[in-house]
DNA sequence: GACGCGAGGTTTATCGTTAAATCTCGGCGT
DNA sequence: ACGCCGAGATTTAACGATAAACCTCGCGTC
C-alpha cells in the first residue's frame, strides 16, 4: 500500500524495491548493476536480473551521482545555438567524449548575462567537466571564479593561468588569410567585423593580422574599409551593400567569420559583382558549409580537429583520479589556409 | 583537519559547514538559502548571510535534486547539433522554459543509435522535462517506453496516443507549396529530398502534399523530378547538378527543407540559371538565414513560433503538480506561404 | 584442531539537502 | 497558576545508491 502510493508520486521501483522481490540485499542488487560479477553467484545474479527487468528498474542517476561525485555528463557551454563555429564544435566535442562513455551536454550561455552565470551558480555541480567559452566575458569574473568541477576554457581572451586554455591562432591566421588576398593582387581589403584597439577579443586579434599583412606589405590602411559590427550573415550582407551604397571602392573582403564571408558572397552576387575576379573572398573558420557556396569560400583553417582534441584530452586529464595537480596548460593550434574558389588561382 | 580533507577531496562548504560556522543549525541555513524569512529571524538571517559569502558556499544541485525530486532543467534531444531547424528551435525554447526559470539543455541523440537510448536509458531522470524529437526512432520503442519524466514529443511520426505531441503541418504546407509554384507557372516541378511510400516520415509526407497538389492541377507527375537523399545544403546542391548534368527538363524546385534549398540555389546560380525567372524554387522550415539568400528564400512557415509555445505549454503543464492525469494533446499549428524573391510575383 | 582464506553475502554509514515534526520560551488571557 | 500561542529555532528522517567494513561458511593446511 505505503509502496503503492510510493511509487505513484515519483519514480520507478528502487534498488531497494528490486532488493526485497528478489530477496537479497541493495548490495547485491547495487553489484549486480555494477558488473562486480566476482561477489555475486551465477544463480543469485541471474535472479536479480529477472526482477530487474520484471520491475523495470531504471537506476536514478541523481542518487548515483550524490554518492560517487560522477554524472558521466560534460557541459559545453555555447553563446546561442544558432549553427556556426559552435554547433560544429558541439559534434566534434560530443563524438570525442561519446568515445569515452561521457555524453555531452550543451547549454546556452542565457542570452544577456555574462558566460559566467552559467558557472559561477551551482549548474557546474552537475557536471564533471566543462567546456566553456569566454567570448564576452570578463576576465575579472573568472578570477575570482572557483569550482571544483574540472573547466576548460575555449576562446582567445586572456585567462587566469590556472586554467587549461585552448585557443586558435587568430593573429597569425587573419595575416596569411590577408596576405594571400594581396599576394593575389587584392590592393583595397575590406575587413568585415573588425575593431581596432589593443584588447584580445577575436575580432581584435584578427583585425590585428589584417593590419600586420598591411605592413608588411607596405600597403596602406585605409581607415574606410575596415568595417564594424557583427559575424553573422546578415552582417556581411548589410556590410557589404553599404560598401557598395557608399561607393566605397574595394577589390577584396576579408570576413572575420564564414558565417559572414557567406552573407558578403550573396550580396556581392547581387550586386552584380564576379567572384573572385571582380572581388576576392576569404573567411575564417572553416565551416563545413563553406565548401558548398558559390564559389566555394577561401578560409582560414584554425585547427578544428586538434583544438577539439586538445579540449578532450586536457579535460579527461583533470577528470582523472589526481589529474587536479598538473601545471595549466594553454594549446594553440597552427592556422592553415585553405584555397576555395573566392581567391584567385596562384 | 578532518574538515579541511574533506573539503580537499571534494567539493566546497555544505550547509553543515555554513551552519557550524554561524552556529546555528543546517535547517536555518536551508531556510535562509530558499528565503522562507518567516522562520528565521532578521540578526540570523544577517549572520547566515555574511557566513554563507565568507565560505564561498555553493548550493549542491544534485543534492536538492535527490530530496526535492527537482533539477530546474529541460532536456530536449535533437539528432545532430548542425542543422538548422534544430537550433532554432532550440533557441526558442531555451527563451521560454528561461521565462519559467527553467534551463534548457541540449543533447544529442547520439549518432547511430535510435533516440529511444537517449530515453530509455536513465538518462532522462536529470530532467524536469524532456522534449523529444522522433526523427529516425522507431514507434516501437516508443510504445514501451515508461518514464515518469514528462516528455513532449515533436516530429512527424504516428506516437502511441499517452504522448503529447506537436507536429507540423507537412502534408498541407507542401501542397501549398507546389500549388504555388504551379500558380505561378511551373510545369516541371522538382521534388528534392522525395521519398515516396505511404509511410509518414517527414520526407513521404511532404511528398504526399508535392502528390496531391500536382493531381488538384491535373497535372502529371514526372517520376525522375522526384530526388530522393538527404536534406543538408550538400544534398540540395548535388541534386540540382545531377538534374542539369542530366537533362532533365526543370522550371521549378520545391526542396523539402530550407537549407536544402539554399544549396539547391547555389548550384542554380553557378550553372548561370536566373531565379525565379528560369527555374522558381521553394523550401520549407522558414528558417532566418532564408531572408538573406540571393534572390530571398520563398518558403513555407510551418508555424515555429506556435509549435514552441505549445511544446512550452504542455510540458509546463504535466510538469505541475497533478498535471498528469489530463489527456495527452496534439498540436498540429497551420502552415503559411511565405512569398519571396524565388517564386515570381503573383 | 586452530587457523587462514576466499567466495558470496549483508550491514552500516554516508553523499548534501530539505520536509515534517518537535522543542523552547516569553507573553497573554482567564 | 495554568494552558495556549506562535515566532524562532532544532532534530529526525528520509531521497536512492554505494564504499567500506563486516559477517558466515566450507575447505584446505600445518
Amino acid at each position: 500500500m505505503s509502496e503503492t502510493a510510493k511509487r505513484a508520486r515519483r519514480g520507478g521501483p528502487t534498488i531497494a524495491d528490486v532488493a526485497r522481490h528478489a530477496g537479497v540485499s541493495s548490495m547485491t542488487v547495487s553489484n549486480v548493476l555494477n558488473g562486480r560479477s566476482q561477489r555475486v553467484s551465477e544463480a543469485t545474479k541471474e535472479r536479480v536480473l529477472a526482477t530487474l527487468g520484471e520491475l523495470g528498474y531504471r537506476v536514478n542517476l541523481t542518487a548515483r551521482h550524490l554518492r560517487t561525485g560522477r554524472t558521466g555528463m560534460v557541459g559545453l557551454a555555447v553563446p546561442d545555438f544558432t549553427p556556426g563555429y559552435y554547433s560544429e564544435l558541439a559534434d566534434r566535442l560530443a563524438d570525442r567524449f561519446a568515445a569515452h562513455g561521457l555524453r555531452l551536454v550543451v547549454e546556452r550561455t542565457s542570452g544577456r548575462r555574462s558566460e559566467l552565470e552559467s558557472l559561477s551558480a551551482a549548474r557546474l555541480s552537475v557536471y564533471d567537466g566543462f567546456v566553456l567559452s569566454v567570448v564576452a566575458g570578463d576576465t575579472q569574473d573568472l578570477e575570482q571564479l572557483s569550482v571544483e568541477t574540472p573547466v576548460v576554457l575555449i576562446g582567445e581572451r586572456t585567462v587566469p593561468a590556472r586554467f587549461d586554455h585552448v585557443l586558435m591562432d587568430n593573429v597569425t591566421g587573419a595575416r596569411m588569410a590577408t596576405r594571400l588576398l594581396i599576394k593575389r593582387g587584392a590592393r583595397r581589403i575590406a575587413l568585415l567585423g573588425g575593431a581596432t584597439g589593443d584588447g584580445d577579443s577575436m575580432p581584435q586579434l584578427r583585425t590585428r593580422g589584417y593590419l600586420a599583412a598591411h605592413r608588411a606589405a607596405r600597403l596602406a590602411i585605409r581607415p574606410e574599409l575596415i568595417r564594424p559590427g557583427g559575424f553573422r550573415r546578415l552582417d556581411g550582407f548589410e556590410q557589404v551593400r553599404l560598401l557598395i551604397e557608399e561607393e566605397i571602392a574595394f577589390d577584396a573582403v576579408f570576413a572575420l567569420t564564414d558565417t559572414e564571408a557567406m552573407g558578403a558572397l550573396t550580396a556581392l552576387v547581387e550586386a552584380g559583382l564576379r567572384v573572385p575576379d571582380d572581388v576576392q573572398v576569404i573567411g575564417f573558420d572553416n565551416l563545413s558549409d563553406t565548401r558548398f557556396s558559390v564559389p566555394p569560400l577561401s578560409t582560414v583553417e584554425p585547427g578544428n580537429d586538434r583544438m577539439a582534441d586538445a579540449i578532450c584530452e586536457l579535460l579527461l586529464s583533470r577528470m582523472e583520479e589526481d589529474g587536479e595537480r598538473r601545471p595549466a596548460q594553454v594549446v594553440m593550434p597552427a592556422a592553415r589556409l585553405v584555397e576555395r574558389g573566392t581567391t584567385r588561382a596562384g
